[in-house]
DNA sequence: GAGCTCTCCTTGAAGGTTAAACAAATGGGG
DNA sequence: CCCCATTTGTTTAACCTTCAAGGAGAGCTC
């Protein structure tokens, strides 16, 4: 039951290095409250959306962005990039997609390379049955357990790792300029 | 660049309900800050001991689950429900590492049903000459950029989670008993 | 101790993800 | 215009995860 960053022993005296700088104690609860949490949230709403959706949580993401963009299409990269999720596995799950009738492709007239994802009626109509009872489970598992604070907190805490993360965000990939 | 949670329009008006209670923008926001962080947190360790280790993130902790039990031992259940995965799954892993030679499996005297996994002296290297690296990694992803208060934060709210979705902890499912 | 149920763990098949390699189109120099 | 690096998206194969099914032992009840 501990955690996921020791294996020798933990060391924090003032050895100059050479001796890696272990997790403290208190770090390494965090992090362990973190895998699990996450590990358990992203398993819990991958089966209610396998079950009521038919597709796992990050498909259901796919069908989100393309209802929210302007005439219900995206370019692949950019759904990847919005994603966060490599072109490659954007192509297998668009085709899986594609092959439920959720998801249709179309030609980019501008740029004989360029491909549209466009959400079908039929996707659309998905999202809408499935979309109350996903909400209703992403607020059982997170916000309703929360304070606002905590929320508001998290919400912070999170924006910066993203931003930390980014493959590379205007100037994010510029580390020595920090 | 929009939530996972919407599909028709927000409605936080006080009707009664059959109109399901959407996210608030705000929650929305943090809600799409968790996923983007999580997500992209997960790949960033998976690619880095895949690159490093060999193995992805879960594989690498349950050799740290390993190393850190009685013996370099525990039982195939134990380490399941330590790890917060399925029995199958585990039972897959196991597989996989024992073909690397850094677990070994034994059976359990006392239960002729039960199997140890128990970590290898090559497994035990393995851990040893990669964690340092992976300790850094995840320093530098989560710790560098937090305040220490962000930090007590994260863990408050995480282990709020984890439990939360805990799929039977002692008590935990019977929640008329709250 | 026979029958039942439950737990422990494994298996196989179906499906999802990854990394590397690729074809095609673009676009910026020369 | 031509070359070449880059971008776009797909493909293949290896690997990982999930789900449903199942064998085998434990343990309870009668």
């Amino acid at each position: 039951m501990e955690c996921m960053n020791t294996a020798p022993a933990p060391a924090d005296t003032a050895a100059p290095s050479d001796e890696p700088r272990w997790l403290t104690a208190e770090e390494q609860r965090v992090w362990r409250f973190y895998m699990h949490a996450s590990t358990l949230l992203e398993d819990h709403l991958d089966r209610q959306l396998q079950r009521d959706a038919g597709m796992p949580h990050i498909y259901y993401g796919l069908l989100v962005q393309l209802a929210e963009a302007p005439r219900r299409r995206l370019r692949m990269t950019e759904l990847a990039m919005n994603a966060k999720i490599t072109r490659s596995r954007l192509s297998h799950a668009i085709a899986r997609l594609e092959k439920n009738g959720w998801v249709r492709r179309e030609d980019c007239p501008s740029d004989k390379r360029g491909q549209f994802a466009v959400l079908t009626d039929e996707g659309y109509g998905v999202l809408r049955r499935t979309a109350p009872g996903h909400v209703a489970a992403v607020r059982q598992a997170l916000f309703e357990r929360l304070t606002p604070e905590q929320q508001k907190s998290l919400g912070e805490i999170m924006e910066i790792v993203a931003e930390g993360l980014q493959p590379n965000e205007a100037g994010a990939d510029l580390p020595w300029l920090r």
